[in-house]
Parts: C-alpha cells; structure tokens; sequence
DNA sequence: CGGGTTTGACCTGCGC
DNA sequence: GCGCAGGTCAAACCCG
C-alpha cells in the first residue's frame, strides 16, 4: 500500500477547471516518492495520471480560482512513523511548456543553476507561506524538453489555499 | 511600497 | 587537501 496517503492527488470530479486552463494538456507521472527515512520507497512508486493537473502559461490571469483539488502534497503519516517532519520528496514528470504549475501554493524562485546532468538550468522554489518551508525543484528533461521534471521537498503546514 | 524575480557569489558535502 | 557539483542567500531590479 505504497503511497496510499497520495490518493489524494487524483481528483475524480474537480474538473471544473477544465474549461478555464490555458491548454488541457495535464498529464504527469510520479518517477519517485521516498521518505528521508524509508528508503524502501525508492522507485517503489512508478504510475501515470492524467486527470487533475494544472498547467499555466506565463501570465495566467486568475486561473488559480478553483480549490487545489487535493493536489496538494501533505504527509499523512499513517505508518509507525511520528516524524511529522519527515522530509517527503516526490519528483513527477509532467509533460508541460511551461514549469508554472499552479497546484495551489505560492511559490518564490530563490535559486537558480545549472547542472551538469542537463543542459538546461535547474530552478528553485520555496513556500512562501510563513511557517511552511516546503520546497521545490523544477528542471526540464534535458532528452525531452516538454517534460518539466517537479521534485517536491517537504510537506505543507498549511491549509490548501 | 511590497512582493517577487534575477543573477552572481558563497558555502557545504562528497569524491578523488 | 583540492576540486567539482549542488544548493542557498543576498542585493538589486522590476512589476503590480
């Protein structure tokens, strides 16, 4: 029952911002989820959703209306784990021109940089809710440009948004 | 005026 | 001990 606390993420009936996304091209996979302290959980997760994803383009204008629809990334710690700062990270793959991917958090760019692995630099996002230090990582496939690889890092303290 | 973004520099960890 | 790669911070600038 790997990643059962991410059932959450597939929206079967918020679809009410279909009509309103810049492009329904909202498709991603999870490459990894693993916690800080599990390692068993590397590449135990490999699936492919299309269903609850938003996509927006450079200068979105209130597309950010509709509730996050579960998109949000939170730890439910349903294991013996009581870590409730146990360092979650999950990488998706999502298949998108832009790395704008409004999943209903605000996020500040505070760190750019090029890695050896792509050609293409690496950017870095953090929370800028106060007291949710959540990060996030953005880099493009390097092998395929329109997939932007989203590595999250951590869990949110907040409400959604 | 405030928040967010940008770019370079600096720091840390790991490998050799 | 040094070099490389990755990650983070900070000052300045831009936009709303």
């Amino acid at each position: 029952m790997s990643g059962g606390n991410f059932r959450s993420v597939e929206s079967p009936e918020t679809n009410d911002f279909s009509g309103n996304l810049n492009f329904e091209f909202s498709e991603y996979l999870m490459i990894r989820k693993w916690l800080d302290e599990d390692p068993s959980f590397v590449d135990s997760e490999f699936s492919v959703q299309n269903s609850g994803f938003r996509a927006n383009e450079v200068g979105e204008s209130g597309a950010r209306s509709s509730q996050p629809g579960g998109s949000t990334i939170r730890g439910e710690n349903g294991s013996s784990r009581e870590r409730q700062e146990a360092r979650e990270r999950v990488a998706f793959k999502t298949k998108s021109e832009v790395e704008i991917l409004d999943d209903g958090v605000r996020w500040r760019k505070y760190g750019k940089k090029k890695v050896k692995s792509s050609p293409n630099p690496r950017n870095y996002y953090k929370c800028s809710v106060g007291g949710c230090h959540v990060k996030k990582r953005v880099e493009r496939d390097g092998e395929d440009p329109r997939f932007v690889i989203t590595t999250y890092d951590g869990v949110h303290n907040h409400p959604g948004l």
